[in-house]
DNA sequence: AATATGAATGTTATATTATAACATATGTGT
DNA sequence: ACACATATGTTATAATATAACATTCATATT
């Protein structure tokens, strides 16, 4: 690496990822969908649907409810975000792609939201539906609490 | 027991714990406590809480939204029920006391909800919290996918 | 019985989250 | 240029949830 080469943001990074993953799988990350990513990287921890639409409307006046959602939509479907079903917000996926299924910690008291996904878990969701004969499709694993800095 | 005693159906069992826990534990179960209760254990599988207005408004007409979310709060505050966060639907707990947290399986095809507790899952949620530093206060974990009887 | 108290419920209004339905624009291949 | 599919624009409304304040009710005490 040279002297020159920034080391990335962790939100640059995550948007080079998205671009790429899209050349690669064929999907079109258009204009709006680049900026509502954007937007979602750039508020630390998570975001909501309207918070996002007043950020999406400084920057483009004529967005409604449906551009966000739609935009959204697309996010999730294709990995690049996730949400969190707690809480009716949305969070940028830092590994799209990696796997399908993203687990939370959710401080109650900063906000702040951790991935904690984990073999052990993913063997947990597996064995669970075994044991009762289901066919796992989408997992929801959200754990709200406390974080280590806030226990201070 | 005695020839004359009545097996009681899944539900007659869940309102007769939720009086008795009640009772221990001096919670107050008013008439309309019970009766959204009831509305809940009516129905197979899960609920919505706008549905549950419109039955409700069926015995008292002066029901209003604020009259249901403040007895589904006081229901699942005191484990009575679960919300399904995925699904924005709440579903009468079957084991009100035995533990706080309730995980389930939601079949998309069919809408029935299994509980799915276990230890296995417990000890997963404190081993990612501790090796996370993080103090776990309220555990949301869904499984959608499909069921047994839809996969025929 | 009168009174005080807190909890529960009633009531009005509104906030928040999300989608249906249809119109228009845009990119791509023929 | 044209057809087609996909994306976006637009209007309206559905679905979910809470804030704020008024009233009622149970019960404990005087």
């Amino acid at each position: 690496m040279s002297k020159q080469q920034k080391k990335l943001s962790v939100s640059e990074e995550a948007l080079k990822k998205a671009e790429e993953l899209c050349e690669v799988n064929g999907l079109k990350l258009t204009k709006l969908r680049k900026q509502v990513l954007k937007l979602i990287w750039k508020k630390p921890g998570y975001v909501k649907a309207y918070d996002l639409l007043d950020e999406l409307q400084k920057i483009d006046p004529s967005a409604k409810p449906p551009t966000i959602y739609r935009t959204l939509d697309f996010l999730m479907e294709n990995g690049l975000i996730h949400k969190l079903q707690s809480l009716n917000a949305f969070i940028g996926c830092l590994h799209p792609n990696e796997h399908n299924e993203c687990y939370f910690l959710i401080c109650d008291s900063c906000q702040k939201i951790e991935e904690c996904c984990s073999k052990k878990i993913n063997n947990v969701v597996l064995s669970t539906s075994k044991n009762n004969n289901f066919i796992p499709n989408k997992v929801t694993f959200e754990i709200a609490g406390t974080c280590q800095s806030c226990l201070n």
